[in-house]
RNA sequence: GGGCGCAUAGCUCAGUUGGUUAGAGCGUCACAUUGACAUUGUGAAGGUCAGAGGUUCGAAUCCUCUUGCGCCCACCA
């Protein structure tokens, strides 16, 4: 083992992170297919995709430590490993985003100032750039996924797989083309899904009108403008105000806007309690609405649709004249006005109410019907019998086609309730976008006659859908785009080769473990589910960890907007990039939100340097040592700490397989810093003095940071790995075995008291104010241990740590366990007095307790006999300290 | 309207299927330290586990209710 007395006295990550992981990278270790030795089991990880609207946060810092925790954990185990990293082209933020800067600039109309291709350059350039930037940034952080297999959710294999997979499921009739009302942001000019709404609270003014004098029913709205477009009016069924109506058509006169022909329906959806107990029925402007139009329309007794509000969010023709071209703002004053000049408004309150907005441009929802692309989830799947509804219920609960093997675990469990509600809950799924930036549908229209009228509007015209363009004269390609969770929902395959039957899809899919926010659980899991249930028979990935939100250290939101932003970076030149994964995998638990404060990763850094300080005493203090394969115990401390070592390998291990990180790195920690580097390493010091144990000693402290070092490595890759390069091993650390060693005796109670005594003196030394300086004497009176005491290593222990002069062994032949101070000084034996019976009392209070529990008749009969057993144990230990404690107050 | 989460030391959080006198980090106080450690070591103080009831031999942990905070979902026009 090569001397190395030239260590930094501090580990300085800013010096070796940087060609660490370049080396780690030249390795080629990233890659499975280049990992040493014979690893037949597989484990892998897809990386969520990082949007590439910009830069990463510290929330993908956060996914990517937990990510290479697991994966380096899964290398060390021996495991076939892969991550697969990527980026997600993220059609609408990365359009909206681009287009907010452009606007910026001075812009005032980007689509129609640059044109599709115009402005696809802009965010193509864009993007490319924020790409690099965040691969950039997953390497800073140390992620150890493989670069050769560096995925895009726009690229050509990606866009291969999106047509491949909108055709099969049109080929099966799952997709479709459909006219009804759609979520529409008029400042995006595109549709959205259920999904990418988000609901605010506002306050609006609820009327309640009549149509006009002669009609018999009243209603309430908050929109009046889009009443002009009503052409019904719906009550319950059986209400008996006005079941006399049901069937009736009235026509009625708005004024300037265009007359409306209204029939009375029935309609059990409608709430006799809510309002006038009637609703007026506004087909295209109203999902709920549109449904009672369909419903009629299957009846055989349609009613009309009108629509009133146009893609501009302004009045339509179709409102009247006098009303075109109006915002939706001053349609409803002028209609509101017209009803109160003719005494048909009732009434009108301020109440507050939910409405959708775009999650992307932040514009309220309007509902507008139109012709668009949608995606079944009821229909039977041919040749499978089930819905695709039925598949994503099944995956998590049965398993796929009820194979128990075939189910996606959810940690933590409560999601899982989460999902299926919503799985039961699922409406259709709108996948196509007027947006410019994503994948274009791969559908193909060309018109039935020379002049045709839009086709998106009447569907007339033959339409192909392929994975290539049609052959043929006279094809256009739809214009609009996929949403964009569309490709990310193919990402645990796609980044595989699907459809191509690769390598890697037969070897590394399902996946074996995925991690994500819950904020995205509607939006990915599910379609990921979907889509890979779907198209591959199979379940994405086992197991799924759903992890909280990062917050700033008041529990708010990371966000620009409140410009309380952490550059990743910035905190990785500060304090190392370990601090910062370390900071990040402590003080979660599964699905809850964490605070990220300094003080965190300054503890961590702490803890990092005092790892680093641990090897640079051993390194530099050994002598000469070669591998220890199996440590020998010596000494008691030597047989503690291999029993411990043994317990926190096999606790790490079952931690990290159960996805609870904090805990691992907690325990970790503890063994790391307080058993080895404040007890065992101490202790080497003084075992180190005797000829006949310093090879040996070494040897221990040796194997132990040997195998630490392995134990930290998931989650501090760099410093463990830059210390591991003294150690005159061929291999790196990152491919190194993880430790196996397992000894019996993990639990040592004889040094637990060599410990209590220990502490016990140093206690009694502080609070009698004895300088560290003075050495005292001291005399031992033991029993049940006594055999341990007789060991003169133990006794020079004692000595050392504690700062005796003279150590006398007695025996208490009455068995027990006891200790006396014997000091050759003057001490304040009123105040000895006191801190005597103070304990006494307290051991007191805690025996009579022990002993109501044990004298319980109900206690002792119900109670399992090993805590019944563990009770009495702990009783007679009290109560022969209680009477140690009480002798030596005699004695002074 | 439905659902979920959280409430434990001054602060941030652990606490596995109910079983010792409820833990850690940071902070605070005292002492010691340039001997592996920009520090570290040693010791200490600090909690009626939000409240009320219940189940149990035994509850921070399970059940019911209440309060406060946060989040999600929903077609109250």
């Amino acid at each position: 083992m090569p001397n190395n007395p030239d260590l930094p006295k501090a580990y300085e990550p800013q010096n070796c992170e940087d060609s660490i992981y370049a080396a780690w990278e030249n390795s080629g270790f990233f890659n499975p297919d280049n990992l040493p030795g014979d690893r037949t089991e597989v484990f892998s990880v897809m990386m969520p995709p990082p949007n590439v609207t910009g830069v990463l946060h510290l929330g993908h810092a956060f996914e990517n430590s937990l990510m290479d925790a697991m994966v380096r954990y899964q290398r060390l185990r021996g495991k076939k490993v892969l991550l697969v990293p990527g980026t997600d082209h993220a059609a609408i933020a990365t359009q909206a985003k681009v287009e907010k800067m452009l606007i910026k600039e001075g812009m005032a109309d980007p689509r129609k100032e640059l044109g599709r291709e115009g402005l696809l350059e802009k965010i193509r350039e864009f993007s490319e750039q924020s790409k690099t930037t965040i691969l950039n940034q997953i390497r800073k952080v140390g992620t150890s996924c493989d670069w050769s297999r560096l995925a895009y959710t726009f690229d050509n294999d990606r866009n291969l797989a999106v047509r491949t997979l909108f055709v099969k499921m049109y080929e099966d009739g799952l997709i479709y083309r459909g006219f009804r009302v759609v979520n529409w942001s008029v400042k995006g000019q595109s549709t959205c899904s259920d999904d990418e709404i988000v609901t605010i609270e506002r306050t609006a003014k609820f009327y309640t009108f009549k149509y006009s004098q002669d009609f018999p029913i009243v209603i309430a709205t908050t929109r009046p403008e889009t009443k002009l477009g009503d052409s019904a009016v719906a009550v319950h069924p059986s209400d008996s105000r006005y079941q006399k109506f049901i069937g009736q058509e009235f026509m009625v006169d708005i004024g300037a806007a265009n007359p409306l022909k209204i029939k009375i329906i029935a309609d059990e959806n409608v709430d006799p309690n809510f309002g006038t107990g009637a609703l007026g029925v506004t087909p295209a402007h109203s999902a709920i609405d549109f449904a009672m139009y369909e419903k009629q329309k299957a009846k055989g007794e349609p009613i009309a649709l009108i629509p009133v509000i146009g893609q501009d969010g302004k009045m339509t023709a179709e409102a009247g004249k006098e009303y075109e071209g109006l915002t939706c703002e001053v349609a409803r004053e002028k209609f509101i006005d017209w009803l109160r000049r003719n005494n048909l408004l009732l009434n009108e309150e301020e109440i507050t109410q939910n409405v959708g907005t775009s999650d992307r441009y932040g514009d309220i929802i309007e509902a507008i019907p139109m012709t668009q692309w949608w995606l079944d989830v009821n229909k039977v799947i041919p040749g499978r019998g089930k819905t695709l509804r039925e598949l994503m219920r099944e995956a998590v609960t049965i398993g796929l086609d009820g194979d128990a093997k075939q189910k996606v675990s959810i940690t933590p469990e409560r999601f899982t309730k989460l999902y299926l509600d919503r799985v039961e809950n699922l409406r259709d799924w709108c996948l196509s976008r007027q947006l410019w930036w994503g994948h274009r549908i791969p559908a193909w229209y060309r018109p039935l006659t020379p002049n045709p009228s839009p086709v998106e509007a009447t569907g007339e015209g033959e339409v192909y859908v392929g994975v290539e363009a049609p052959q043929g004269e006279g094809w256009t390609q739809d214009s609009d785009t996929l949403d964009t969770w569309f490709s990310s929902g193919s990402w645990t395959f796609s980044t595989l080769g699907w459809p191509n039957k690769t390598k890697d899809l037969e070897d590394f899919h399902p996946t074996n473990w995925m991690q994500m926010g819950y904020e995205i659980l509607y939006l990915w899991l599910m379609r990921m589910i979907l889509m890979s249930t779907y198209a591959l028979r199979k379940i994405p990935f086992k197991d799924v960890y759903i992890h909280g939100i990062l917050r700033d250290a008041d529990g708010k939101k990371f966000s620009k907007s409140s410009g309380n932003g952490i550059d990743p970076l910035d905190v990785i030149k500060e304090y190392g990039t370990d601090a910062l994964r370390l900071s990040l995998l402590t003080g979660i638990t599964p699905g809850n939100d964490a605070r990220f404060y300094p003080e965190k990763v300054e503890s961590a850094k702490n803890f990092v340097n005092k790892l680093w300080n641990i090897s640079r005493y051993i390194i530099t203090g050994v002598s000469q040592v070669s591998v220890v394969q199996k440590p020998e115990a010596k000494t008691l401390a030597d047989e503690w700490i291999i029993g411990r070592l043994s317990k926190i390998t096999k606790q790490t291990e079952e931690l990290i397989e159960r996805f609870d990180f904090s805990l691992a790195n907690e325990k970790l920690r503890d063994f790391t810093w307080f058993d080895f580097a404040d007890w065992y390493l101490e202790i080497s010091k003084i075992q180190k003095r005797d000829e006949a144990l310093k090879e040996n000693t070494d040897k221990i402290l040796f194997f132990v940071l040997e195998t630490i070092l392995k134990l930290w490595h998931p989650f501090t890759p760099f410093v463990t790995e830059e210390i591991w390069k003294n150690f005159g091993s061929k291999k790196m650390l990152i491919v190194e075995d993880w430790p196996m060693m397992v000894v019996e005796k993990q639990d040592n109670t004889e040094f637990e008291r060599l410990k209590e005594i220990i502490e016990k003196i140093r206690n009694w030394r502080a609070e009698n104010k004895v300088e560290p300086k003075e050495k005292i004497n001291l005399t031992l009176i033991v029993g049940e241990y006594f055999e341990i005491f007789k060991d003169e290593i133990n006794l020079e222990i004692i000595k050392t740590l504690a700062r005796i002069e003279n150590l006398t062994l007695e025996e208490n032949h009455d068995g027990g366990f006891s200790y006396q101070f014997n000091v050759d000084r003057q001490i304040d034996t009123e105040k000895e007095h006191a801190r005597l019976s103070a304990e006494i009392e307290n051991l007191e209070k805690y025996i009579s307790s022990l002993e109501t529990k044990l004298t319980n008749q109900e206690f002792t009969s119900k109670a399992p006999a090993q805590v019944v057993e563990g009770l009495k144990q702990k009783h007679d230990e009290a109560a022969k300290k209680a009477e140690a404690l009480k002798q030596q107050m005699e004695n002074l």
